[in-house]
Parts: C-alpha cells; structure tokens; sequence
DNA sequence: AACCAGGTCTCGA
DNA sequence: TCGAGACCTGGT
C-alpha cells in the first residue's frame, strides 16, 4: 500500500509504542494485538499479517496532515529551533493505540529504564497472553488479569503489581469507559484519569495522546524537561511546564512533543560519539 | 558491582 | 498547588 509522508523508523523509534522491534530491516509488532510485519521503500509499505489496509491506516493515523499541523505549531509558536526540528524529523507520526494496552503498559512504566519496562511488558504477555505462535504473545484482556492477580507476581512488575492489576480490576468491571474519555475535552480526560491507581499527570498525558486522540496533550518526562528549559526556557512544576507548552505550541503540542523528543535524543546519541 | 531509573503516592506547608 | 522522600528490582 501507498503511505504518504510516513517515516517508519522515527515513528517506531521514538519511545511512543513499547512492543515493535527493528529485526534486519523489518519493523514487527502488533496492530489490533495481531503479529504484523512491515517494511518500507520510500512510499511503498509491504504489510504482513492479518490486519486490514484501513487497520494500518488507523494505527498511523494517515489522516492527520503533517503539513497543516507543522503550519499550525509554526503559527502558534513562531519560533525558528521548532521550524528545524520539525522539518528535521519529517514523516515521524503519532500512532494510535489501543486505550487499554497503553494505559496498562504506561502504568508500568514507572520509575525503570525502557529496556525493563519492555522486559515487564513481555512478561505480562506471556503469562496472560494468548499464544500467537512464534514466541509471540497477544497482550492479555484485562479479565484475564482481574481472574488471576497472583500471576502477576512473577511477572517482575516490583511496587507496580498492585497498582497494574487493581487499574485491569476497574476496566474489567466496566468502571473506565475509554470511549467517554475520547470524546470529552482534553482536560477533563485528564481529571478522570489521574483519579486511576498508578496513572499520575503524565502517564495521563501519555494515554489522552497516544490512545484517545487527544493531539493538545503534552507529556512532561525527565527528557522533555530538560529539553523545555534548554530551548525554550520553561521549567517549574508538571503542571508549569505542560501548560506553558500546549500555550506555545497549541492544538497539536503532543506532535511538538513527539519531534522535540526525538531530536533531542538523536542529538544525544550523536554527541557521543 | 554498585547505581539509578518515560513516575506515582503520600504527607506537610 | 508544591516539594520532599520513599519506592521494587533489573539492566548496564
């Protein structure tokens, strides 16, 4: 299929989604919790899997107009740094997750490093998942969870466990409606989901933006902090920097924030070396 | 082989 | 609201 203006290793690459894996040349993870493996030349994306062409679509959010949205953080912001990063980056996209998937995964990621996190995912899945052959795993519906907490135990999850099968308890018994949270504004999605055990401010921030369409959310993790006070001289509290942020950047700050990340981290990598 | 982490929770001011 | 301290444990 024809994809335009998608560039598959920043999308996958940026710290966004935590079960996609570059394995010689080919991107494989999960769509709609199936096995799906891609491969890009230029606009052509091969597509492996039992996943439908609107399904990838989704996932990429292909509707969402790089063009107007760069125009659109340009006009809000009007700074020259976030004109480079932007067309410095160009083709990386938000993706667009399942709500309960990302919500649970963000929950665990908690005070770890990424490779652990990936590693406590990966244990969840096995113990709970469904099979998939190849040593693949789906992740685990929450009523799996709920039916059986002692599992979870080995899963390595430390003082996550309770939270992470208390949170799968609430969306098993209904008590989260993730299609209500889509369709209400930003910042009372937000409200409703910080009053959940183990989502904080930014976790909330990470599930409004990468699972329900809520493009004006702005995570604030420890790289976007320092980014923040270095290019743009906003720090101060969670709370300071996120609104500060989405005031400069306007309704598409998640996308500001996805490019700023992922420039300043290659930025990084480079001065390493 | 110690060290420290995509943050949340709790509590006092 | 804000800041400070505690917090499982496994990658590096």
């Amino acid at each position: 299929m024809i994809v335009e203006d998608l560039d598959l290793d920043r999308t996958l690459s940026c710290g966004q989604v935590f079960r996609w894996r570059k394995e010689d040349g080919l991107w494989k993870g999960f769509m709609r919790n199936r096995p799906v493996t891609l491969r890009q030349n230029g606009c052509e994306l091969d597509v492996s899997g039992d996943v439908t062409e609107e399904d990838v679509r989704r996932f990429f959010r292909t509707d969402d107009d790089l063009g107007l949205i760069f125009q659109d953080i340009m006009i809000s912001s009007g700074d020259e740094t976030v004109s480079m990063i932007l067309n410095g980056n160009r083709g990386l996209r938000l993706v667009r997750q399942d709500p309960w998937e990302c919500s649970a995964s963000y929950i665990l990621a908690t005070f770890v490093h990424i490779p652990r996190i990936e590693t406590m995912i990966g244990n969840v899945c096995r113990a709970y998942g469904e099979d998939l052959g190849n040593g693949s795993f789906s992740f685990p519906a929450p009523g799996r969870i709920a039916g059986d907490p002692e599992a979870a135990r080995s899963c390595g999850l430390g003082f996550r466990c309770e939270r992470f099968v208390e949170f799968a308890r609430m969306v098993d018994g209904g008590e989260v409606d993730f299609d209500a949270l889509r369709e209400m504004e930003y910042e009372r999605c937000v409200k409703e989901l910080v009053s959940l055990p183990g989502i904080g401010e930014k976790v909330a921030d990470c599930v409004s933006l990468f699972a329900l369409d809520h493009l004006e959310a702005f995570p604030v993790d420890v790289w976007i902090k320092r980014s923040m006070k270095h290019l743009f001289g906003i720090e101060g509290s969670y709370k300071a920097v996120n609104a500060r942020s989405r005031m400069l950047f306007g309704s598409y700050a998640g996308y500001a924030q996805e490019y700023i990340f992922l420039h300043t981290r290659n930025r990084a990598k480079a001065l390493r070396r």
